[in-house]
DNA sequence: TTTATTTTTTAGATAACTCTAAAAAAATAA
DNA sequence: TTATTTTTTTAGAGTTATCTAAAAAATAAA
């Protein structure tokens, strides 16, 4: 356990790690050296050095996905992250749309020691500042069912539980309109015309929402 | 302010802020290859470059100094340093002996609000878990005048404030002495012999220690 | 004040990660 | 199914930080 890698292996790893779960399991070249800030050619050298190591399968031309020990490490980071996230919401009283770029440096420390005394200082919290499942010290991690908000039926009611973006400007947005984690919302309306979507927040108020944003929204029902 | 600098750069100027408070404000080539664990060779190298940027004053064969931009950096990691030590110990319940090398990977994160929240959390700290003082915002460092165990004289008696030497070796033993911060000793004995040293401790117990860790003790008086 | 020793610097190489430009393979369109 | 476009890989090169071995400067000793 504990294998250390480099920084920038880890950042490859990660990055494989969130482009196969979200579509297919199979990620491309292209598709890592955006999400990497890098060239497509980088990225291939860093394949070949991650399929020595056996952190992944790799075959040319064919994209690749994370080996058993690949996946361990990739999820491990995303541990990292997200527990150093609600350190910096819970404790330091950093906004959610602020602490992107600093776990993101967090993430990289290596030390198991350091990162169970935080999960325990933090009272082994279950997600981060957006929703998303913080991975356990074994790896698992134990999702809730959650749904977008825009498929969500008329009168149907639910309570906001995460995003899937994690822009600042979108997470500044659902602040600004009381959409934050744990409210509780009803689809009071369904507009035809754009797709927009009418709800009613805490049993108080209303809000209309773009079919854009209820996408990105996720709630539990 | 908050220039970034390299992890390889902040570490030299953190060698040099440390050796040249030490001893002689000059600090030679081998000085530093010994301190970041490197050769003479690569030391040079690093100096040529420090000194382009202006953060050292640096002259063929006689050492380098800090100029006023390097040394507000070095005093800025060395700040974190041990902010991050301090949280690790009163947070996260690390012994006084564990949290160096943690802290040694914290250092180098990259956020001016970070560290600042990080500060007002943990009470604005004067210390840190070794009796170190911890620089202001500002880069000002309140030192309290502190005396080594083995300049007291016969009857004179303070508070241990902090040590001078670091390892974990060192700092295991003065635990199980129940030589920590806070612990009032006052010099019963100065033994000729080999000049060991007798102390009541807390007003309670006897305890003889070595020259040689009496001198690495510091005491308020 | 020469000679010997130690310290520091230069020269030349290596490893990790990145890039651009060109070639090769795969996917898409005519 | 051939031609075109897109994707991916290779080739060659740059950057940062490191090293060893040899040369140059400074220091210490005879």
């Amino acid at each position: 356990m504990s294998n250390t890698h480099s920084f920038t292996e880890e950042n490859y790893l990660k990055a494989i790690y969130h482009l196969s779960t979200g579509n297919s399991s199979v990620v491309s070249t292209n598709q890592i050296a955006e999400m990497t800030n890098t060239k497509a050619a980088s990225v291939t050298d860093m394949l070949k050095k991650l399929s020595d190591k056996k952190l992944i399968n790799y075959i040319k031309y064919q994209g690749v996905t994370l080996t058993e020990t690949g996946k361990k490490a990739a999820v491990n980071i995303v541990r990292k992250h997200r527990l150093w996230e609600v350190f910096l919401v819970e404790k330091l009283g950093f906004k959610w749309d602020e602490v992107h770029d600093i776990a993101e440096e967090l993430e990289h420390i290596n030390s198991e020691a350091l990162i169970n005394r935080l999960d325990d200082f933090l009272g082994n919290p279950a997600a981060d500042p957006h929703g998303d499942p913080i991975p356990d010290r074994s790896g698992t991690i134990h999702q809730k069912k959650l749904i977008r908000i825009s498929d969500m039926l008329q009168d149907q009611s639910g309570m906001i539980s995460g995003v899937s973006e994690h822009s600042s400007v979108f997470l500044k947005l659902l602040e600004k309109m009381g959409l934050t984690l744990g409210t509780k919302v009803m689809v009071s309306d369904l507009i035809e015309f754009d797709g927009s979507i009418m709800l009613v927040v805490n049993e108080n108020y209303d809000r209309t929402i773009s079919r854009e944003v209820a996408k990105n929204i996720l709630v539990m029902l």
